[in-house]
DNA sequence: CTGACGATTCACT
DNA sequence: GTGAATCGTCAGC
């Protein structure tokens, strides 16, 4: 494995997150590398799963209906900051938020192939060897970069948590949208196609290939 | 203050 | 396929 640092003119810019589209920006995020720095480790992987929630006209969402609440407050900030949540009451599951103010769009990562520092995400989640299980599901993604709810409203143009595009590119063919994972009390909106996923990758969750 | 429950994962049958 | 883990959040009293 090839050691790459990411350089500071790598991270998306500001305009990238603020996009009004925010399934737009969940597509776009298929094949750019998710990067955390915490306590100077640095940990990375390439993004191969995304999924966008929709703001207040989206019943998936945790800002449905303009809901505004201590935790959901975060998600109404300008596009480019994280949201980190607690999911039953045991996985920290990392979102982006998108948009501009007032406006709660979010995407949460589902899956990152690693890249840069396995070691420390072997040792994050207790796993002995690598295998596609590492850092498949949002739960496992935050669990080996370190992320916790503690990182909610982090700017993603700051170094302890950002994105950055190191070029690779992913064909467009090879990106598919699905419905939604876990999302079955949305009734019809659980049916939206806002789940991206990179075709017959074994870092995307769901059922093995 | 209390109780119900979740954008999940993993061990076990 | 089923169920437990485990706790912050939120609605309701």
């Amino acid at each position: 494995m090839k050691a790459i640092t990411f350089r500071h003119s790598d991270k998306l810019p500001i305009e990238f997150y603020r996009q009004k589209n925010v399934c737009t920006i969940a597509r776009a995020l298929i094949g750019k590398v998710l990067v955390s720095v915490f306590n100077n480790i640095e940990a990375a992987g390439r993004i191969v799963e995304t999924e966008a929630y929709n703001g207040a006209i989206d019943k998936a969402s945790h800002a449905w209906g303009g809901r505004r609440t201590n935790r959901t407050e975060i998600m109404y900030a300008a596009g480019g900051v994280a949201y980190v949540y607690l999911c039953y009451g045991i996985h920290h599951l990392f979102n982006v938020v998108t948009n501009e103010k007032d406006t709660p769009h979010a995407i949460l990562i589902r899956g990152i192939e690693p890249l840069i520092g396995i070691d420390h995400m072997l040792q994050r989640t207790g796993k002995l060897r690598l295998d596609n299980t590492l850092t498949r599901g949002p739960g496992n993604v935050s669990k080996a970069l370190g992320i916790y709810t503690q990182h909610t409203g982090l700017s993603l143009l700051d170094d302890e948590l950002y994105i950055a595009d190191d070029g690779f590119r992913i064909k467009p063919s090879q990106i598919i949208a699905t419905p939604r994972i876990g999302v079955d009390y949305a009734g019809k909106d659980a049916l939206l196609p806002y789940r991206f996923i990179v075709k017959d990758n074994p870092y995307v969750s769901g059922k093995k290939s």
